[in-house]
DNA sequence: AATTTTGTGGTTAGAAGTGGTTAAATGGGG
DNA sequence: CCCCATTTAACCACTTCTAACCACAAAATT
């Protein structure tokens, strides 16, 4: 399980620096990731393995199902198959990086089975616009929390 | 599987470059492939056996039934069988590259068992236009994604 | 304080991409 | 029916780029 926020730098080159904390988990996966964005805000990475159920759930929906092209389109838009390199880092494609704006510092988020890469910013200024709310909090309440 | 996104270009030829990252999955079904379009707005590229499956299906329907020859009708106007080069270059047929606007820079997905080629900018903008929402979000939710 | 682990940047060899040129084939006109 | 012209495809050579490698800097831990 991938947990928690750890800051990373991406360089000139585009590549993401895996925060150590999370390459014991990732690389238990494999060295293979799919780097991609469901909405061009933020960058989601991916193990292959997590990457290919994903694909063969939306494969259960027929081939010209809206819902699974639409997906398709998206995350293949976006998307790239990347490798670790021997200093754990994976390259980001181009047209994700500055889509999100992941250059220079980035905040790296563990989101269970998988890793998010925000610019620093925006999300900082987003997450304290939009707290919690009390609606929300009655909603995890009622999860058991 | 082919998956992500590469950018190629389409020289003035019509040769599309193969991007190095589909090359080793697209030489696997041999090197004819059949170059055609569904809709006339981007390019979808077959390795050939992947393209006779879906023209024995085809044939499953009757000789006269209306969908098989609509399909027919559609993705022969379009379409061309071609052959990579010694550069891993592929010819996009005039009516198709016309059509889709393939010239220059064009992105290349992956789509699993298939490639398709789309002029970058509309396909971007698309993208940018109509993003994943938070109704479709939840269905992918309900996928266990 | 020293050593090991993590993070960062630069360099270079080899692969990938691009464009031009020549040869072959096809079609049209004499 | 043959020859010439135009188009197409295969071949070749050059340029660009990338990813693997190497070396150093910083930070953390013992």
């Amino acid at each position: 399980m991938f947990r928690g926020n750890h800051p990373a730098t991406v360089d000139a080159k585009g590549r993401l620096k895996v925060p150590a904390a999370f390459l014991a988990t990732l690389k238990g996966f494999g060295k293979q990731v799919f780097v991609t964005s469901f909405n061009g805000s933020c960058v989601s990475i991916f193990p292959m393995p997590v990457w290919e159920e994903i694909e063969s759930r939306m494969r259960a929906r027929g081939e010209l199902d809206p819902i699974r092209r639409k997906f398709m389109k998206v995350t293949s838009f976006y998307g790239q198959v990347a490798d670790l390199d021997a200093q754990n880092r994976l390259l980001i494609p181009q047209q994700t990086r500055t889509s999100a704006n992941t250059v220079g510092k980035v905040d790296v988020l563990g989101q269970g089975r998988h890793l998010e890469a925000w610019d620093h910013e925006p999300l900082r200024a987003e997450i304290e616009a939009e707290p919690i709310t009390d609606d929300e909090l009655a909603i995890f309440a009622q999860d058991g929390i």
